[in-house]
DNA sequence: ACAGGCTCTGCATAATTATGCACATTTGCG
DNA sequence: CGCAAATGTGCATAATTATGCAGAGCCTGT
């Protein structure tokens, strides 16, 4: 019996799989899937194949690379502009609005940006607005699930 | 009963590899076989899969990558200067001296330096000769068989 | 709220890759 | 030159990764 189908959950596993590689030399799917777990969630070797492929990770010799545009992104990069978000909002459904700090607007989105989730089309960033565009509804979830894993709720 | 252990060999397969990979998209160890054996290389899963990560070829998605170092090395820059290359001799275990045309050793120096082959350890160049150190006998050996498949004996 | 269509999963298993062995050559040293 | 130590291979097979299927939850349109 096939488990539960979350769609939140995949976004989260994935960006946790980025994560984990990033620290981590990570020699096969299976070892993924024990750490994945260690930190709750649910994952089996069949869902790790297919995240990696989608993530765009490579395997190299004895190891999972990352792929080079998100080894650029540091991750205190992403997390040093964590604290500037004050929430976001959809307008519509393919339209969210994020709003930031007075000022910090800029360096947000282009954090958001080099992230290069693939759901995102596009972003504008003003004073402390930022708009951006996905393409569809189903993205518009998807974005939200990234930005809640990593600005929380 | 193995089969013949030539170095030999071995080096041409390789260059050979990094050529067929430059030039296609392969997906399986077992595709790459073939295409070697089309052009005269004996050639098993087994040594391909030692050679791939040897050379340090990654498998993204589903196709075999070069690492970005052997990427940047543009085939043209080392056709190019192939034919300034007058010839090598060995001056000791450790060290192989390539006579240029006059001026241009500097450039065969620099497409040596990108090639980046491991059983080189430095190279200096003069106006028409080349200095290149390996580190022992056996490295050296290596390179000439690099040299001769490059710029001929 | 229901139907039809998508997406995401796990499972079982096919497809691929990696590697222990045994052995032929080569290399390194007296 | 002769022998011990390294290397490089193919083969057979273990170890890993990829994927066809069928089920389950979610989405969209009515």
């Amino acid at each position: 019996m096939p488990v539960a189908t979350d769609l939140n959950a995949q976004t989260q596993r994935r960006d946790a799989i980025v994560r984990i590689l990033r620290q981590n030399a990570v020699a096969r799917q299976a070892e993924l899937v024990t750490l994945l777990h260690r930190e709750g969630h649910d994952a089996t070797q069949s869902s790790v194949s297919r995240d990696l492929r989608e993530l765009g990770v490579v395997k190299g010799g004895d190891r999972y690379l990352l792929p080079a545009a998100e080894d650029a992104l540091t991750p205190s990069h992403f997390e040093t502009v964590s604290s500037f978000v004050k929430g976001y909002r959809a307008a519509g459904p393919t339209l969210t609005v994020l709003r930031t700090s007075v000022g910090t607007a800029q360096s947000v989105a282009i954090a958001l940006d080099k992230a290069r989730w693939p759901e995102v089309i596009g972003t504008i960033a003003g004073d402390d607005t930022i708009f951006i565009a996905t393409e569809s509804a189903k993205a518009q979830r998807r974005l939200h699930d990234h930005l809640r894993t990593h600005f929380g709720r």
